[in-house]
DNA sequence: CGAAACAAACCGACTGGTCGGTCGGATGCC
DNA sequence: GGCATCCGACCGACCAGTCGGTTTGTTTCG
């Protein structure tokens, strides 16, 4: 590790404007990759796009770097990295902890609202694959998020849980949930699954704001 | 729409046997591409490991299916349906809203559990993209649900929330951010991201037990 | 100071490989 | 004989990465 770029690097050792322009070129590189990425998805961004879209020519964009997979790299890391420290210094400016969870969320939403391009970099992992595959994955999930909106619509009505978001409420339960399934596949995280489904269900449920009493109240299942 | 398979669609008019053999066919194809797909993403899927799989050629997957991702979409949607008639009939037999949520999360649960292909067919959008993007992909999700994780633990140790488990809370609350932000980019549904920060807060924090005064408590923010 | 020598930076035609989809025919059930 | 079914060689498009060659800034030396 740490073999990234190529000759432009030690280059820097004299002869300042020559590494300049080569320091600038490359940033024009990642910017043009960024939003080629972030338009089109990984596969579908051809290195001879990110070129024109650098004003340069696929030559000169695998002089600085060595391959496709490099400049994704590159620009997830150090995307992430700059959210990442704007959240750290946020938070770092609170000390309630409650108050700290406020500012970290509040950051991450005004960044991506601010930033468009930023959160479909990191956000769509969807976008990877193409148009439509995408198209069938986002109609699943909407499928589901409705599926679990209507249960919560009812669960309301009977007057089980305080009136909420249930639109937004399917939307996030939906994630968290594909959020952990999509980590024991990939991760393995929990050998077994089900194990997570005792903490997860009082998580959810506490979530909707059902009563401490009743949730601790598991039932005979399992 | 309408239009989805080929000349095998019509074929049951008469003849049953060969109509059956027509239907097997497209069984085994439909049931080797589900595994590939699974096993392997989209993308990465060839039609010619699906006619291998199948126990047939590529020429007799196309005379069964239109376009590769034809084959996609109805395994898709078999599959979505599936699962979903199986969690309507659990919740259908319970009558309390909360042993609703209950049956629905503790079938999906089981059934991905039982299916883990299901389950990576079904969950895994990243897998429609190679294996380089996915491991950016999933530090990514690592990273951020151990920086959530992180400061759950701080919130926890300063008793502001009761002991929970942090590492799975961070991995949903990152989880169900996700999806809202995805829903933002593809859907566009709030207009505005922000809209969903403060009942996308409430929810959150409620996961976390934190009691329902200090949830109202806004503050000056915005 | 200017010209030759050098190397970093850049260019774009080309290669090798992949893969979705086609098509002309073969095969056997009715 | 005729039609559904199936086969697999082939086509065309696409694309990451290569490579020989050109340009251009820098250094060296007469």
């Amino acid at each position: 590790m740490g073999d990234e770029k190529r000759g432009g690097a030690q280059a820097e050792k004299r002869g300042g404007a020559r590494a300049e322009k080569s320091r600038t070129r490359r940033e024009q590189i990642l910017d043009a990759a960024f939003n080629t990425f972030a338009r089109r998805g990984y596969r579908d961004t051809a290195m001879d796009e990110i070129a024109a879209a650098a004003e340069t020519s696929k030559g000169g964009v695998y002089f600085h770097f060595a391959t496709k997979e490099a400049i994704f790299r590159e620009l997830m890391r150090s995307t992430a990295d700059r959210l990442a420290a704007k959240v750290d210094r946020a938070v770092a400016a609170e000390t309630d902890p409650i108050a700290k969870a406020d500012a970290a969320l509040r950051t991450v939403f005004a960044t991506f609202a601010g930033h468009r391009t930023m959160a479909r970099l990191l956000f769509l992992d969807a976008l990877g694959a193409g148009r439509a595959f995408n198209d069938e994955t986002n109609a699943l999930h909407e499928r589901f998020a409705r599926m679990i909106a209507g249960y919560l619509d009812e669960a309301v009505a009977e007057g089980a849980i305080p009136p909420l978001d249930t639109r937004l409420t399917g939307v996030a339960w939906f994630g968290a949930l594909n959020e952990v399934v999509a980590r024991w596949l990939m991760a393995g995280e929990p050998a077994r699954l089900e194990e997570t489904y005792p903490p997860l269900r009082a998580l959810l449920l506490r979530s909707a704001g059902v009563p401490e009493a009743r949730i601790a109240a598991t039932g005979p299942a399992r």
